[in-house]
DNA sequence: GCTATTGTTAAAGA
DNA sequence: ATCTTTAACAATAG
């Protein structure tokens, strides 16, 4: 499941593969994936050349020349592939966009919930969803004080929290179990009950494990890979997603899996109490 | 055949 | 109005 590490290495797999390529065409076979009208979309991506590739949050932006921009998201399970267009297609791939040097950048999800959409690009940040993030989890632009600030102001449990992305851009399920449990915060504790120290350490934990994540090369644990088609190793550093009934690390204590805001959430129940 | 899987958002509820 | 919760989306694996 991409979540923002996943989709970095993503964004710094296709900057190798697909920077300067010119769109001579563009395929939608499910047109539910693009946002607006496809025909729109295909027509306006003709001629465009790739100029680079941004992300925020988990969201991935292509900048092409001419002003346009393509918002893309890969929601649970979206791969970006570049294959030559002699290769036969892939099940699930939705959206081909046919390059001038004989190849192909695939869109292939199993689960068809990716979305995709073109705005110009000086709007590439103000389209919804990617308008209400919070800061990229970023010693340089997430602040631990006004993070703390913001907390107190949130009735709903701290999973919950951090799952909104408004607080801080770009974990989802597994990353938010792993902050929580490095931080001994249980994931039920409500927001403002945290302290400021608790705050602080979440913070900090948040930053570090997203980092160590891409230089990882993000987490595989069914089916993500990256444009190249490689796994990722973060799976190997996980110390609660996946691990229910297994000891705890610090502790011993068996790890339990528990419902929060409909997710399935693991966490050590001696290290992590409710506050 | 039933359950579990997850990111976002529209819709419903408070 | 604003914040929070819930259901829906969709396909696959076990």
């Amino acid at each position: 499941m991409p979540e923002l590490p996943e989709v970095e290495t993503v964004r710094r797999g296709l900057e190798k593969m697909i920077l300067g390529a010119k769109i001579e065409h563009v395929k939608v076979l499910y047109p539910k994936i693009i946002n607006g009208d496809p025909s729109d979309f295909c027509r306006l991506l003709q001629e465009r050349e790739i100029l680079s590739l941004d992300r925020r949050g988990k969201y991935l932006i292509f900048n092409f020349s001419g002003d346009l921009s393509m918002i893309s998201h890969l929601r649970m399970e979206g791969k970006y592939f570049v294959k030559k267009s002699s290769d036969p297609l892939e099940k699930h791939t939705h959206i081909v966009f046919f390059l001038h040097n004989g190849r192909q950048l695939r869109y292939n999800d199993v689960r068809k919930f990716g979305r995709m959409e073109l705005v110009p690009t000086v709007q590439r940040y103000e389209v919804a969803g990617i308008k209400k993030l919070g800061p990229e989890p970023t010693a340089a632009l997430f602040d631990a004080t006004s993070f703390f600030a913001n907390l107190r102001k949130k009735k709903k449990v701290i999973k919950t929290t951090l799952l909104d992305q408004t607080l801080v851009a770009g974990l989802g399920n597994i990353y938010a179990d792993e902050v929580l449990w490095l931080s001994r915060i249980h994931p039920e504790t409500p927001a403002c009950n945290l302290t400021e120290d608790d705050a602080k350490l979440l913070h900090d934990n948040i930053i570090a494990e997203l980092a160590k994540a891409i230089k990882a090369g993000g987490t595989t644990i069914k089916t993500y890979t990256d444009a190249f088609q490689h796994s990722g190793s973060f799976q190997f550093d996980l110390h609660v997603y996946g691990k229910k009934g297994k000891p705890c690390e610090r502790c011993g204590t068996s790890i339990e899996k528990i419902v929060v805001g409909q997710r399935g959430t693991h966490f050590c129940p001696s290290c992590q109490k409710v506050k």
